[in-house]
DNA sequence: GACGATGAGACACAAACTGTCTTAGTGTCT
DNA sequence: AGACACTAAGACAGTTTGTGTCTCATCGTC
């Protein structure tokens, strides 16, 4: 490999392909100019085309939010703390990050669609595996799912619709949000041993 | 005809369109979009399709820049502070241009053609008819003429290729740059009669 | 010199864009 | 009301562009 990872290459040239072209105007040559790779070389990476690059770059760039997010809530050690980190951490990296807003921009109707409907079980999926680690030492596994789902979906909609009563990004504002729900998680499994 | 004029209309679209996609990815059905008009209207009204529109949406660039420039340059009634006036409002105005900087930098190819070759002839033919009245009291035509052209030339080679040692957007700079040019300048049509 | 990987490009098929046309709807003027 | 000008909507054929697969030449490595 050359270097810089070839994968890794052409995603990056997608990427920037999209926030010039837009996502819908992008072809593979463009792709190909961008990172000077040849179109064979594409279709051997990405066997499957157009669709399958695609799909490679919005789970690279999921994963690398969660990487980051995880990163971010990284030695809190207390449930409340940890949730509240999680929420306010994530909500100001999707603020912070300047491709989505562009994409956003550009062509709502797909963006919306990949943080809503035809995205969102991947998001669910992702954040579950990134996140239930976290969460396990503290909370019985099934409830877990159901909260982070839970949080993700909030997170998400005041992200998009952002509220004039609730800033997620602000740590007090998040605490205060979350603290009623918060106040009813069932005690951590070690604990339920022993009632 | 409506709020806008729909000419207006549908270059402004153009405009913001070649922004988004660059020039070459805009169909008339993205400009249809953009402005709420019928491809049948833009077609009636730019009677040669794509080609025409873009080069209408030139030519009203091409005179806006003059519109303004001459603007600049009003009132100025010395010969060599008029010339170092435009020189200097004409760099200033590229530079502060957006779209243009957008363009040039997302199809350097086509921009700089319309600036040096293909677009040339037109941007001199524009500003001979801006600026030949602005000269005319001061000196004989043919020679104007000429100037103009030269002045043309200068503000669009050292806008592309900035020099170290010359500023023309600076107005000392660009005076000292041009002094010795100007010396030559032949005397004046009145003060020529009476020699 | 053999090998795996890449670039270059031919190819058939599908999709899109263009430019022209017809139709129907809208508002204005008399 | 009726004639008129103007526009949106969209059908249409012809062309261009893009896609995905393929083959072959090239390059560097072992």
């Amino acid at each position: 490999m050359g270097a810089t990872d070839l994968e890794t290459r052409v995603l990056d040239a997608t990427k920037s392909c999209c926030e010039r072209f837009g996502m819908g105007k992008v072809t593979i040559d463009d792709i190909c100019d961008a990172c000077g790779v040849s179109r064979a070389t594409i279709y051997r990476l990405f066997p499957g085309g157009r669709d399958v690059l695609f799909e490679a770059l919005r789970v690279r760039e999921l994963t690398e939010f969660f990487d980051v997010l995880t990163a971010g809530a990284d030695g809190v050690d207390d449930i409340e703390d940890l949730v509240v980190t999680l929420v306010v951490v994530a909500t100001r990296e999707l603020r912070a990050d300047e491709h989505l807003a562009l994409m956003l921009a550009s062509e709502p109707g797909d963006v919306l669609s990949q943080l809503t409907v035809d995205g969102f079980p991947r998001i669910i999926r992702v954040a579950t595996d990134y996140l239930m680690p976290l969460l396990a030492p503290y909370l019985d596994p099934r409830f877990a799912e159901q909260l982070i789902e839970l949080l993700v979906r909030t997170v998400i909609s005041y992200f998009l619709a952002p509220s004039e009563h609730v800033d997620l990004g602000d740590p007090d504002s998040a605490r205060a949000f979350l603290r009623p729900g918060l106040a009813l998680l069932p005690p951590r499994p070690s604990e339920r041993t022993f009632t």
